[in-house]
Parts: structure tokens; sequence; C-alpha cells
DNA sequence: GATGAATGAGACTTCATTCAT
DNA sequence: GATGAATGAAGTCTCATTCAT
């Protein structure tokens, strides 16, 4: 990672913040509005990132960082079942409380190396619990490693589609996981 | 319903068959494209769809017509829980196998007063489904009526993230579909 | 003038109804509009009228008739002034109170041959009323005959820039007449 | 004020100047058709001007500026009757021979603010010039200060109907000009 | 490196006129 | 004659990307 020079450290930071409050907002990603509302010159945010990809997966990335973070704690757990329902609980909440993890999520090419590397580790997380539900015998042997990822979006895209009010949206979730959970057990 | 002249008629087929194959193609409907491909004006497919949201759900009717039609037959079944699981999965097909459904079903706005109505239909028909099979003690007390339009779009999505060949999706779906009826059983 | 037949006369009729009151609403003519108003096909409003001028000359065809007639009167009247201000009089008040009218007099080129015998009619009036005027001393001697148009139409336009309220446009109109006429005088 | 890029300045000046000429051919101007002309993007005008009406008024300023910058002498001079006429004559010489000030002195609403700004000077210079040959007799008391851009407009206007050879065009106006003047003489 | 003006393809839409039915 | 669907040129406007300054 080479170190950027002061003032371009300032400047991507403004992007990646004004970034994420568009996000918040809803708003979709465009890079000239970016570099308005951050009063730079869109050179200055295209020379930072490339693509709307780019900066999306960039707002994204703390956020796939905690969930990896999470990921590592729950391997330490004693449960297996817990460790596993925990975690897909963890990416659920991270997807509907951010709709930028959730369009990086679905997504089946990344723009950014590190968000590859990344989903990866997530997805290894995941695989690994599952490994270890299974053989404990409390998951559902026609459960694949593939099939994590997708359902945790289509349980979000769900809460969507349902579009209650925000404050609404994390016990929806949840409740449908739930269900879905109960689904799995074995 | 007022009948067309047989060459607006013509036209309209057209206009919905090379829509159809747009979106089968995934293809995102431009109406512009749409006259280029159908050898058409543009003021003539403006005329008949004046606005992309009305060409689609045009396209998508006939498969609601189906699922209503599906529907009304599931509700003489005898089995309360296989009327409510056999039209849920013909709810998931249906979205996979048709991208025009799939955006149709999640729109919370209707351009045509048709598709309202048959989204209506539907929607009635899955909540009679469920209330049978809630009656008979089949299924979990906690699922509510406006749960099952948003579970179907989440399933037909989390397919779509999954993204295997197109032959691979059918049994995904009904794969995913399986787990959730599971978690849903009383 | 080769007679209609039954219908089609009373297309006509429908026609010029609808344009008239197109032209009082200060809706801007287009034959679509008008047929969709009047409940006939567009095909049959290009037959009667083949453009927007000729229907806007039909409609504007009576005021011009009246105002021919008008003319004729202040022939006969014993004051030369008086004929002649009243005259001009008529003229304004019957711009301003008709849209068809003002767009009509503005135009240099005529779309009907009817339109083009009326005006030249009630210009020839104009001219009379002038020389007599003139020849009694009662106006100056370097108003033009073809001035006379012209200024009515200015007078016209400036009561509609002036934008009044409707009721109000009339007095204003007489208003910036009156003060015209008493410039020319002799 | 904040000043332009060179090269955005060079533009500026080129798509006023191309608008100026399709003013004074009389052709409406069309910003597609103005990039055309000017060899430059479409964005290009749209960034400078965003609507037909801004730039309209952009090439009418100049103008604007010349008569607020002569009303500003003829408060100066010494003879109410003489300041109050000769001011009148700039108003209609400056429509008459230019047709983007005869628009943008008959728009009500305008897009500019500068526009808007230099409109009311020239109506106060007026108003102050009409209120002062009031005072001295010389003018009819039932002028109002609201007449004078009408009656303008309508000058110019008539000026247009008549429609003389374009040399032929001040002479005409002047004595239209003259006629109201006489009849706005106390 | 930073800037932001310029670009222009292309989407959307309207409407006067034609012509098949 | 009447109908109204079809036409498509032409206008408006947006926006992702480039590149001169």
């Amino acid at each position: 990672m080479t170190s950027l020079r002061k003032d371009a450290a300032r400047n991507w930071d403004r992007i990646v913040t004004v970034a994420r409050e568009l996000v918040d907002e809803g708003t979709p990603l465009q890079l000239n509005d970016v570099a308005r509302r951050a009063g730079l010159g869109v050179g200055t945010v295209y020379r930072h990132f490339p693509t709307t990809e780019a900066l999306l997966e960039t707002v994204a990335t703390p956020c796939l960082e905690a969930l990896a973070g999470h990921g590592e704690q729950a391997l330490t757990r004693d449960d297996p079942w817990q460790a596993f329902a925990g975690f897909l609980q963890r990416l659920v909440d991270a997807q509907v409380g951010d709709p930028s993890l959730a369009k990086v999520a679905a997504n089946t090419q990344d723009a950014l190396p590190r968000t590859t590397e990344l989903k990866q580790q997530v997805i290894a997380i995941g695989r690994e619990l599952l490994a270890r539900a299974r053989k404990a015998g409390a998951v559902r042997p026609d459960l694949a490693d593939g099939d994590l990822v997708p359902l945790m979006c289509g349980i979000a895209y769900a809460t969507y589609v349902h579009s209650a009010t925000p404050a609404d949206r994390l016990p929806t979730a949840r409740r449908y996981l739930d269900t879905l959970l109960r689904g799995l057990r074995a």
C-alpha cells in the first residue's frame, strides 16, 4: 500500500465520507455528484476511484472487515450451531443496515482486489462454521457452501421488498432469518 | 377492453414479442431499442406503451394470469399444507424463470391497473392458502400475510445471486424454498 | 362554394366549434388536439383544414365579416373623424377580444383566399375612412394607408403585454387607442 | 461574479456570438442548433445556459445595459419632455433593431436575475422621467407608469407587422412613436 | 496531482403529417 | 369520406468519461 501525500489522503477521505452519506441516503452513487458534494474536481475523484464500483467497494470495506473480525470470533465459540447462526445474523444485519454492503455482496465481479480478498475471507469463515455445524449434526446436509451468501442476500432483499420503515427492517430481517435457520436445522 | 385495429394489433404483438426477448436476454428494456428491433417507429411504441414499466408489466401479464389460475386450482386441493407449499413453489418457479415477473413482483407501484388487479388476486389467494394451512395447524403462526411476497422475491433473488447456469436455477430455487418451507412448518 | 354532404358539414361545424374554444382558452391550435376533442379522426380534420392556419382563419372569419359589416356602416356616417375613430376602435376591440383575429391580422401570408379577400375589404374601408378624414382636415397627413393595420395590431399587442386581467383588457386597449388617436388628429 | 477559465470563456463567447447571429437572422433559438453551429458539444452549451431563455437574455444583456446607461444620461437633461421623449425613442430603436430585446422586454418572467435587475433599472428611469415630465405639465396625466413598457413593445410590434425592409424599420418606428408622443403631450 | 470544462452518445419525448384500413 | 394508427425527424436533456489547463 503506497502512502498518499497528505492532501491526497485528505481528499480520499472526503470522497469516501461523502460517498458513505450518499449510500446511506439511498442516492445512487455518481462520481460527478460525489465530486460536487466533496468540493473537489471530478478528475480528482476519478484519479482515486476509476469507477463507481471501486468507490462503492471502498465504502463497504470497513463493514466487510468488521464482518471478517466477527467471523474470527465466531470460530472460537464452543457451540457450533450458535456460532454458525450468530454469524449469519451478523451477515444479514450488516446488509440490511448498509446498502453498499448489500450491493457488493451480490456482485459476482469485484472492482478491487481488497474486496475479493475480504469476501473470500468471510466466505471461508462461513464455510468453516457450516462444516463444524454439519459435523456436529446441527445442520441439514443439503446446504452447500455456495448457498450461504446467496441466501443472506435473499433475506436482505426480502426485507428491502417488504419496505417497512427503516426502524422496522432489522426485526423483519431477523424474523426471516430465524425462519430460514429453523429450516436449516437438522 | 377496446379491440385494436388489425395492423395495430400486429404491431402490439411485435412489440411485446421483442420486449419478451429482451427481458429473457436480460437486456434492460428501452423503448427506443424495442422500436428499432421491432422495425417500428418510436412513436408507435410510445402510443402502445407510454412507459417502460407499462411494457414490462404487459410482458409479465400472461405469467401473472397463469399464477392466478394455478392459485384457483390450489384452493381446491384437500391438503392445506400441500396446497400452500405447491402454490409458493409455483410463485418461485415463475419468478426464477421470468425476470419480468421478478421485477413486477418487487415493484410497489404498478403502471397498469390490470397488473395491480392480478397481483392483488395472487396475494389474496396466498393469504387464503396461508390461513387454511394455519388453521390446520400446519404452519407456524408467526408468518404474516405480508411476508409471502417478500420471501418469494427473496428466494428468487438468492437464486439470481447464486447465478448458476440457467438450467441450474430451478433446482436451486426449489432447494431454497424447501428449506424455507421446512422452517415454516408448525 | 361546393356544398358538403350533411355529415361532412356536421364534422366541419364540430371542428370549428372546438377550435374556437381552444382559441378562447388560449391553447395553441393543434390539429391532433382538435380532432380528439371533437371526437373525430385526425384525417377528417386534415381533410377539412390542411393546416393550422387554415383552421385558425376559418375561426376568425365571422369576426372579419362582422368588421367588414361595421366598416360599411361607418362609411355612411357623416362625421369623417367619428367614422374613422369609431372604426379603429372596432378593430382594436375585436383583436383584443379574439386571439384568432390578432394572429390572422398580423400574418402577412394568408392560407385561405377568403381571408385575403376579407382583409383587403377591411383595409380598403380603412383606407377610405382615412382618406375622408384627411380630406376633412381631421387627420395629420403623415399617416399612411399601410399604417392602420400595424398600429391596431400594435395596440392589441401592447394590451396583451400589459397582461391585465381579461376584464381589464378592453378599457386598457381603448385608453391606448385614445392616446394614439389624439396624436393622429390634425 | 466568478471569472471563467480561459477556454470556458472562449466557448461562452462563441455560444453568445452564434446566438446573436441566429437572433439577428430571426431563427428561433435552439440550444442544439447553437451547439452545432458553434462547433461545440451540446453539453457545453447546456452547462453555460440551462435554458433557451437564459441564452436569449444573455444575448440581450448588452443592449439592456446600454439602455440603462442612456437612461442615466437622460436624467441629467434639462428639458423634461425632451428627456422623456428621447428615452422612449431609445427604447423603441433598441427593440426594433434587436429581436432579442423585444422578446425579453415582453416576457413577464425572467430567467436571469441580471435581466430582472436591468429591466427594473430601465423601468425605474422611465418612471422618473415620466414623473418629471408630468410635474412640468408636459405630459397628459392619464398615462400610467405601467403603460410605458407595453406601449414601447406595441410600437416595436407594429413596426414588425408593417414588416418594411430592415432599412425601413427605424424610420417607421420613429414615425409611430412620434404620433404616440403627440398624443401624450399635455 | 488537481481541476472542472468539454464532450457527445444516447435516452426520452412530442407532434405534424401520411396512409392503410 | 372517415378513421386513427403509424411514422420518424427533431427537439430536450443527462451523465460517464476525457483532457486541456
